[in-house]
DNA sequence: TGCCCGAAGTTGACGCCGTTAACATCCTGT
DNA sequence: ACAGGATGTTAACGGCGTCAACTTCGGGCA
């Protein structure tokens, strides 16, 4: 098959290596990142098992990208739910819906994209440039962007009053804290068996603790 | 070997079940739920991998088992960072502190040990009578002895004029949700590399946060 | 007491996985 | 035009989970 599809088969693909990872995307969609094993993706790009090796250091690396993937379309969720929000005329009260519509992006896509959720925070080999450390950010990286909006809406509470500013360095951490820890328990954890009705009201209540907590 | 050890092997083992849930909890704990591989457990009791099949359906379910195991053990860290507190004169600030350390049990935890953390939350198969389910507490469950305990302290921050009764429902949830998120992000997400000092700081002003939060 | 039958453990095999080694094919630069 | 590197293939290895068939043990009944 030719780089997408049409051509004859030829030996050599052309885009093998994203050809892989839109497979093993697909295999992590539907089933988490145990999910996402090499021969399989190998086999539905209709390529041998050991052509994957061209282009990847073996199954953990093809599981990394796939990791990427999903932080990715994480964040492009995040900044989806942003910007889908009106202006405000109080700049305080339009940074405190910004933070709420963060959360909700976070675990609205938690929630309809289980599987590469699972993905993107799977534990992968410390693969030496795995996520980044701590505060800095390295601002080339697009999974990155939602971050930094994040720290963006905090400081925004902050400027406005909304929040006090010894508050501020914990807040980055709580905040996503609890929806991370929000999103697993909805998946995976005690909440999984809730109806979504429920599951969906116990998701707003919870964010609107959390702001509030921050915001006190 | 006998059911413990000194005996001369004996083909029947005599406690087979919990020998081999002995070895996966070990594997797990030193690798977490995709290490605990059936027939290493089974090499490490000195049994035939098959054996294994005479007391657990399969895999699957002695991973449920080691799961089941590490909840318990995560319970027990929780009761016990609670036991270890003082008793004070306001029991409205007593609750407080109480709370606290329930969090902080939780993420200690997690983070002395994160093989067995991680299994206690990995996913598995629906199981039939997985977690419970919500809000009812089936109570002879002892691993949830340290659920209550978190119920019964809301309750008195609730009475203690701590916090608002309106709060109170989404507070179950939004305080699990911060733990568990925190005690993930620092084992395997973007805290993961910070050195302990700077992230048992990170931990603690995060916990004062959320408490802080819900009691407004 | 003896025996017998089910419970508990064994061997052997199957298919799937990740991975390596050795070989085949293509394409590109000189 | 052709040499050689990049890309893909086949064959094979060991490890895993699991099933089927066989063996050994030990407790309860005659």
């Amino acid at each position: 098959m030719g780089p997408i599809t049409g051509g004859k088969p030829r030996y050599h693909h052309g885009d093998l290596r994203n050809a892989l990872i839109g497979a093993a995307v697909e295999l992590a969609a539907e089933g988490g990142p145990e999910r996402v094993v090499l021969r399989e993706a190998a086999r539905s790009v209709g390529v041998s098992p050991t052509a994957a090796y061209r282009h990847f250091s073996g199954q953990g690396d093809l599981l990394q990208a796939v990791k990427l993937r999903g932080q990715q379309a994480l964040a492009a969720s995040m900044t989806a739910a942003v910007r889908a929000l009106p202006r405000l005329d109080d700049p305080g009260e339009e940074a405190v819906r910004r933070a709420e519509a963060i959360g909700r992006g976070y675990v609205r896509f938690a929630i309809e994209h289980p599987g590469l959720y699972r993905t993107a925070f799977c534990r992968t080999t410390p693969g030496e440039d795995d996520d980044f450390t701590g505060l800095e950010v390295p601002d080339d990286r697009p999974e990155l962007a939602a971050f930094v909006e994040l720290s963006d809406t905090l400081d925004a509470l902050v400027a406005t009053g909304r929040m006090r500013p010894e508050n501020r360095p914990a807040a980055e951490v709580a905040a996503w804290s609890t929806v991370h820890g929000l999103s697993l328990l909805v998946l995976d954890g005690p909440l999984a068996r809730l109806p979504a009705e429920q599951r969906d009201a116990v998701v707003e209540s919870t964010l609107t603790t959390i702001v509030a907590g921050l915001i006190r």
